[in-house]
DNA sequence: TAGGCGATGGTCT
DNA sequence: GACCATCGCCTAC
């Protein structure tokens, strides 16, 4: 992607639904992304919200990086970090439409079916291998790769999952009729 | 198809 | 000591 620095200099609620579409990849596996959230500082459900912390140090790092945590103490999540360094904005990325290196997904993932490969954030980054080892990484580097949709994708918007607080802020954003979503967006 | 729930451990109060 | 940006298995319908 050209310009990934000013394409993520910007509100994660703006950059969220334009990631839809785009390829992501971690060492040559991966796929389109299908499915992603934007968390704001000023928003209670980001963890952001109550300043920075050794876990969440690399949001408030420079953007066009990726932020990875440990969710309940069992998976890996990972988020793009967006806008200004300081800012602590970023937008989380729940689901991949599996294109590059499927044998590989399915092997880690031990499991065959393509649509659940990738249908949410602690799958995705089990099938393209990416741990807390590759917190803060630049996006346009390798091991990581990320590449501008090269089709207009119609997206849907809804609320969050899996989240206590600010529940009614619509910051979901995903591919209208994908079937790769981590659950379907409400008609 | 939808909902309940256990596993599991880092992070913060 | 409580909270979780989850997953997958198990029920019940």
């Amino acid at each position: 992607m050209t310009d990934l620095r000013a394409f993520f200099d910007r509100e994660a609620a703006v950059v969220a639904p334009q990631l839809l579409g785009a390829t992501l990849l971690y060492n040559g596996v991966g796929g389109r992304i299908a499915e992603v959230e934007a968390y704001h500082p000023t928003d209670p459900a980001s963890h952001s919200f109550s300043g920075p912390t050794p876990r969440n140090k690399s949001m408030f790092g420079p953007p066009a990086r990726v932020y990875v945590y440990r969710s309940y103490g069992i998976h890996w999540c990972v988020n793009f970090v967006c806008e200004k360094e300081g800012s602590a904005s970023a937008v989380l990325i729940r689901a991949l439409e599996p294109t590059h290196g499927i044998a590989a997904m399915r092997r880690r993932r031990h499991l065959q079916d393509l649509h659940a490969l990738c249908s949410g954030p602690g799958k995705l980054t089990e099938a393209l291998g990416i741990t807390i080892a590759h917190n803060a990484l630049p996006l346009d580097r390798p091991p990581i790769a990320l590449h501008a949709r090269t089709e207009n994708v119609e997206a849907v918007a809804g609320i969050r999952i899996g989240i206590t607080k600010a529940v009614e802020l619509p910051w979901r954003y995903g591919v209208r009729g994908s079937k790769f979503l981590s659950k379907p967006f409400p008609k």
